[in-house]
DNA sequence: ATTAGGG
DNA sequence: CCCTAAT
């Protein structure tokens, strides 16, 4: 009477967003999680707290009008407004008593609305509002809770009670939760997730776009136009509603009395607050990390022509997925790696779906917590931002079908590196327009609105080449290539492998749509790679164009590079390789690795002079060492003595410079006929 | 670009 | 296999 009273009044009321859930890892377990950490609980809270004034504030002219086993309501007068789906669902506000325990419920007053109108909408669309009621002892609750559904918290020395659908007395309670059965029943119910407290969707219906419209008592705004509620429930942060405009702020503080800027109904403001700074931290870690510094070298992973089938295209759009574990042991490497792993079986390289949409990072929340407590016109509102994960440039890699995944996750890390390697920042793209102006505030920006939040996104950009790197282009300087000086002047920033294998047998290229993002300064991927897939495209890869141009390797080489490339994968060779081998180095000496090349493995791209060469030197050592001490793929005897022959000819006529099939084999005076080989050709 | 060797 | 000094 006394709230309805006031609400009758004319009382406009206050707009309250509903607050999401966080994400699923920064849950916790434990008996009020699953309902705390939903959007829809989150409101339910508010609402609670708020049924828990109403109660205090009729409290006593309530509980004098209780009337053992009289469940009449005796006061109805706050009104709860849902409007998120284009139609507005009245709540109503009750006050229950039962026995010595009072009650304020808030229930789903359909009966007096229009037919039409659906319940409160749930988590899940099925589930109407429920009930919350609050009670003077935990006792009453704990014992409902056997055989209801429900949650409870505390709120300022009351027990507040949300349950899916209206409670029954203890007494009642009681009676029946003395069959056992319903307890179990109820707990699995619990752990399968009911309708009411299973965890929705950020485009459930209780999103950052619902927003309840509570009609509160004016008496429980100040003279400050505050409205102050407190929690307590465990760890639970201090909550405070300030008018602001046309809606309500909530401040949340943690018991360090700072202020959380994420208005989360959270049960650990630590919680709920890590997700965000993990990410920062992460991402700090990435930029920081030495493995974002170099360039892939891309002539690693030519493959031989014979191995080439069809190449096997793999055009995907690769995103972080910034887990979001509370338990952050930041491990550079390890992380880093695993995250890259993510990316590939999130893109579904082994499957066919092509799932990812481009990731966006979804603003859960446009919360307007205050700055302060208690100060009604705080300027300051924050923008909660819940990133799921950051788009990368689009990737586009090429591997022929007999890479290993290993290699393809390499190839993919690469990639990574080659586009962020110089470092990155981050872009912002709302309504996928690119955010450019760092000077502007969100609000002005328009981050502010709810709607508009729902577009944005951001992403990894490269920056490299603002500095140094792009100088280094143009013209290379022994600043450039302080450790190579020799080399600045001929490889300015492309490694040669590069432009070898652009047109050949490339595994990595860098399609247009690699970058989306121009940040001034920021030279574009495309606009070289794009041509660069052509012959020519040394020239343009070298001589920077007008404006910037970007480097395939946005580092200056070596040093960076060195820090990440990873090692080719590995490629026992074949004992028919050994094979070959052998009789070219018998024909042609230990000295001339190019021609043993050209002449046994002109085909194998993979195979370099130097692969050759390193592999004879493992090759004497293996016939040199006792049969039990070699490992891998066993070579035939015959082969590891015939290079034992071939070795020990050729070392003694140091046949290494000559001309081609000079040393004549009848030099040889070693009893291995076979070890010499008259040269035919 | 190759060669020769150490790692 | 990688890295590099020396050719």
């Amino acid at each position: 009477m006394v709230l309805k009273k006031r609400v009758d009044n004319g009382f406009n009321g206050f707009r309250v967003p509903v607050i999401p859930k966080g994400p699923r890892s920064t849950r916790r377990r434990g008996p009020f999680n699953k309902a705390a950490e939903d959007g829809q609980a989150c409101a339910i809270e508010v609402l609670a707290s708020l049924a828990g004034q109403l109660l205090q504030e009729s409290e006593s002219s309530a509980c004098s009008n209780a009337s053992e086993g009289n469940h009449q309501p005796s006061f109805s007068q706050g009104v709860i407004e849902h409007d998120g789906q284009g139609e507005v669902v009245p709540l109503k506000v009750e006050a229950i008593h039962q026995g010595s325990c009072a009650e304020s419920t808030f229930k789903n007053d359909v009966a007096s609305q229009n037919s039409s109108q659906k319940p409160f909408p749930c988590a899940k669309t099925d589930c109407s509002l429920g009930h919350i009621s609050v009670n003077n002892s935990s006792e009453c609750w704990e014992k409902v809770e056997a055989g209801v559904k429900s949650e409870i918290f505390e709120w300022d020395n009351k027990f507040v009670n949300y349950s899916n659908r209206l409670v029954q007395t203890p007494e009642k309670l009681r009676k029946e939760s003395s069959d056992g059965n319903i307890k179990n029943q109820y707990k699995q119910e619990q752990e399968a997730g009911s309708s009411c407290f299973r965890e929705s969707n950020l485009d459930d219906k209780c999103s950052l776009k619902d927003h309840l419209k509570l009609y509160v008592s004016p008496a429980l705004i100040d003279s400050k136009n505050n409205i102050k509620s407190q929690f307590h429930r465990k760890s639970f942060p201090s909550a405070s509603f300030s008018r602001h405009g046309n809606g309500i702020k909530l401040g949340f503080r943690d018991d360090d009395e700072k202020f959380l800027r994420c208005k989360k109904v959270s049960t650990k403001s630590k919680t709920f607050r890590s997700p965000r700074h993990i990410a920062h931290r992460r991402i700090r870690n990435l930029m920081s990390s030495k493995y974002w510094k170099t360039a892939p070298k891309l002539k690693d992973y030519e493959l031989s022509r014979s191995d080439l089938g069809v190449p096997h295209y793999l055009k995907r759009k690769t995103c972080y997925g910034f887990e979001r574990s509370q338990h952050n042991a930041i491990v550079k490497r390890r992380k880093f790696v695993d995250r890259v792993s993510g990316v590939i079986s999130d893109g579904g390289f082994s499957s066919e779906s092509v799932s990812n949409s481009p990731q966006k990072v979804t603003n859960v929340d446009k919360p307007s917590s205050s700055a302060k407590l208690h100060v009604p016109k705080a300027k300051d509102s924050y923008v909660k931002f819940s990133i799921k994960s950051i788009r990368i440039p689009e990737l586009y890699i090429e591997v022929p079908e007999t890479a290993t995944v290993g290699s393809l996750k390499r190839t993919i890390m690469e990639a990574v590196m080659a586009i962020l390697g110089g470092g990155a920042h981050v872009g912002v793209l709302l309504q996928g327009k690119k955010v450019r102006d760092d000077n502007r505030t969100l609000e002005q920006t328009g981050m502010s609105s709810n709607e508009i939040l729902d577009t944005l996104s951001f992403m990894l950009e490269p920056t490299s080449l603002q500095a140094s790197p792009a100088v280094c282009v143009g013209e290379p300087s022994s600043q450039c290539d302080i450790s190579q000086p020799t080399r600045s002047t001929e490889t300015p920033v492309l490694d040669s492998g590069v432009t070898d294998t652009l047109h050949d047998s490339p595994l990595l290229t860098y399609p247009g749509n690699l970058i989306e993002s121009n940040h001034e300064s920021t030279s574009s991927l495309a606009d070289t790679t794009v041509d660069k897939i052509t012959p020519d495209s040394r020239a343009l890869v070298t001589v920077p164009g007008p404006t910037e141009t970007l480097a395939v390797v946005p580092v200056s080489q070596k040093t960076k590079r060195s820090e990440f490339v990873q090692r080719r994968t590995r490629r026992p060779f074949s004992v028919a390789e050994v094979e070959a081998l052998v009789h070219a180095v018998e024909e042609l000496g230990t000295g001339r690795w190019r021609d043993v090349k050209l002449r046994a493995f002109e085909n194998a791209d993979h195979r370099t002079y130097v692969d050759l060469k390193d592999k004879w030197k493992t090759l004497v050592h293996t016939a040199t060492i006792s049969p039990q001490q070699r490992r891998g793929e066993p070579v035939p005897q015959e082969l590891l003595d015939r290079v034992l022959a071939a070795h020990a000819f050729w070392s003694q006529h140091q046949a290494k410079q000559h001309g081609k099939h000079q040393a004549g084999p009848g030099t040889l005076k070693i009893t291995e006929a076979s070890a010499e080989r008259p040269c035919v050709c």
